[in-house]
DNA sequence: ATGGTAGTTTGACTA
């Protein structure tokens, strides 16, 4: 079984895109973050012409997330149950893999409301996991988490010390996550520095990678256990109107 | 020094 993550900046412009890459590399689920598009408005016959449905979460302009799947996606939740307003998790059964897509907030710089929201956002999700999701069963946590975890994930560690997307309190709220019962299975397969998911548009990032890893599959020990292997497709970033990610994907034992 | 590129939407915000 083979499952992707990916924050498409928006599903109508890499349209596309999105369906050449399925096409190509026919993962049984993609999770896509950043839709930015309302229910109403999804392209869900591109989809189903390819053979996936589609299990949307969506909202205009920002946000917006789905679970793109080749077959039925059951028991989904949307959001946290509380009243946050902004499209931002999803979450359903899959060939009995309960799999989440979930757009953590940016947190445009450190020390302001949206930083503030974004660690009150991890916060909510870490209790919603422990109200509503079973670490010994197997679950896939899919995302844009916005989080370069360790050095090891930024171009610049210098550089990026102690700014939004690296900073101290953002990766300790990740390691509670972590602490909950689910582990970096990409990091399972590769140590190694260097190894990115997102490069700024901006100056060249992607040439000279520029870029960071903060798009990743955390998952529960039962279904780690089965993970073959995992990669980011950097093919995905290159070439004409590219998403700012690259698609990242693991593959699963049966 | 707060730049730069892209998407949505058509001005300004988000990333």
């Amino acid at each position: 079984m083979k499952v992707a993550t990916w924050n498409v900046n928006s599903v109508r412009a890499r349209l596309p895109r999105v369906v050449e890459w399925l096409t190509k590399t026919y993962p049984d689920v993609l999770c896509l973050q950043e839709t930015k598009v309302e229910d109403v408005s999804f392209p869900h016959e591109e989809f189903h012409n390819l053979g996936y449905q589609t299990t949307i979460y969506g909202q205009r302009t920002y946000n917006g997330v789905a679970i793109i799947s080749r077959t039925p996606v059951t028991d989904v939740v949307r959001g946290f149950g509380d009243e946050d307003p902004e499209a931002r998790y999803i979450v359903g059964t899959v060939n009995g893999i309960r799999v989440a897509s979930a757009y953590i907030p940016n947190g445009k710089a450190v020390g302001t409301d949206k930083f503030v929201y974004k660690l009150d956002w991890l916060a909510r999700w870490r209790r919603w996991l422990s109200a509503h999701a079973r670490a010994d069963e197997p679950l896939a946590l899919c995302g844009d988490y916005n989080i370069a975890p360790d050095d090891r994930d930024v171009y610049d560690p210098e550089g990026w010390k102690d700014q939004v997307l690296c900073h101290p309190d953002e990766r300790a709220a990740l390691a509670l996550i972590k602490d909950w019962g689910v582990q970096d299975v990409f990091r399972n397969h590769h140590t190694e520095a260097g190894l990115y998911s997102w490069w700024d548009y901006r100056q060249l990032g992607f040439p000279k990678n520029r870029g960071l890893r903060i798009d990743y599959l955390l998952c529960t020990k039962s279904l780690s256990d089965r993970c073959i292997g995992a990669h980011v497709d950097r093919e995905a970033r290159k070439g004409k109107e590219p998403s700012d990610h690259a698609p990242v994907v693991a593959e699963f034992k049966d």
